[in-house]
DNA sequence: GACAAAATAGACTAGACAGTCTAGTCTAGC
DNA sequence: GCTAGACTAGACTGTCTAGTCTATTTTGTC
């Protein structure tokens, strides 16, 4: 007997198969589809969630969360931290996952607005939040420019997520020539720390 | 008799009727619904254009260009060029026409992989390689620091349409205590000279 | 083993939509 | 005026999908 034989465990089975789902096709994702992927049957679909619509709400909801990563160590290093910021994001929001669940999202925003501004502000915002908390004590201590830590937490995501992010989602690969990974990171935090340094 | 009243005319019809509904409406506005818009029967749409798909990238092809902006003088001051640049930038890019564009197009590049790339050749990428010629002049003038000119083209134009398009694709207003758009673009072109300043 | 809750397959409804077809109208050039 | 070609309204086909229903089987609990 497997584990997701029943309750629960169909459940899970059926959440996993979903976000797989959408994130390959949106939410042209088929019920049916769904079912079939989850090995179970539609009706159960329907008796775990109701509708299409809740269904794509809660397992949106379940795979989105904020990247609270150890930022807040006080003695840390600061260019160090924000490496391991930058990396970590950077694989967050750049991976299929990350892409797939984006994609999706902002096709169906205008058709869900209480859900995308509910996974705004649990996703990115508060990602942006906590980085911007992070960058103010730096300021304090006198390592960084004052200026809007907001401002400044949005450049450094933007920085990471912005011109590459829109390449994947287009589907084209990266230039032969272009930087690695570590290099990009890593010349990222550079650029962003010498924008905000000390005059 | 109307401008548009056969042939050439009906076309540019459908086209500005169809470029809207995509806007608005992604891939899934109806057939039916274009040409009501375009005041034409769908028949029409079919005379001219043959299916759904050489439509939409015909009108996507059509709506499609690169920012070849005021980028090339060589006397000009770098400062005020760039900021004249990223306000533009940001204008194509977090305008509603703007927005519902990319949404469309990121949400449909799986189905339509060629066009993606062509439009992101046509769009982004060649915007960049001009930008990143200019960017390349400075540098040789001795203007900036002498880094990957394309790696620096991509940081700027992500700084501008990074965290802030994402936003916005999520229907989120803004902050009402955030950067008007005249800061933020001066903050951001400061941070990107600064970033990248001859040591 | 008996029973109740839940799952199953699969048929079914209702509606949307791409694309076709038809019958008839409008327009230009001759 | 006549004709060819484009346009029109709208009916129609075939397909796909969300969601429902039913009859049957499986599962966990006592």
């Amino acid at each position: 007997m497997e584990a997701g034989t029943s309750g629960a465990g169909k459940r899970k089975a059926v959440c996993d198969a979903a976000i797989q789902a959408f994130i390959e096709d949106g939410y042209a994702a088929s019920m049916d589809s769904i079912a079939s992927r989850a090995g179970v049957a539609k009706q159960t679909l329907y008796n775990q969630f109701g509708s299409k619509e809740q269904l794509f709400a809660e397992v949106i909801r379940l795979n989105v969360d904020a990247i609270t990563l150890s930022l807040d160590g006080p003695g840390f290093d600061l260019r160090v931290s924000l490496l391991r910021f930058v990396e970590a994001f950077r694989y967050r929001a750049l991976s299929q996952w990350g892409l797939g669940l984006h994609r999706a999202l902002i096709a169906e925003a205008p058709r869900f607005p209480k859900l995308a501004r509910l996974i705004f502000e649990t996703g990115p915002a508060s990602a942006r939040d906590a980085l911007a908390r992070f960058l103010r004590s730096a300021m304090e201590s006198g390592q960084l420019r004052k200026v809007d830590a907001h401002f400044a937490a949005e450049l450094l995501m933007s920085m990471v997520a912005g011109f590459e992010r829109v390449r994947l989602l287009y589907g084209v690969k990266a230039d032969p020539v272009a930087l690695n990974e570590k290099q990009r990171c890593a010349a990222i935090v550079d650029c962003f720390l010498n924008g905000l340094a000390i005059e």
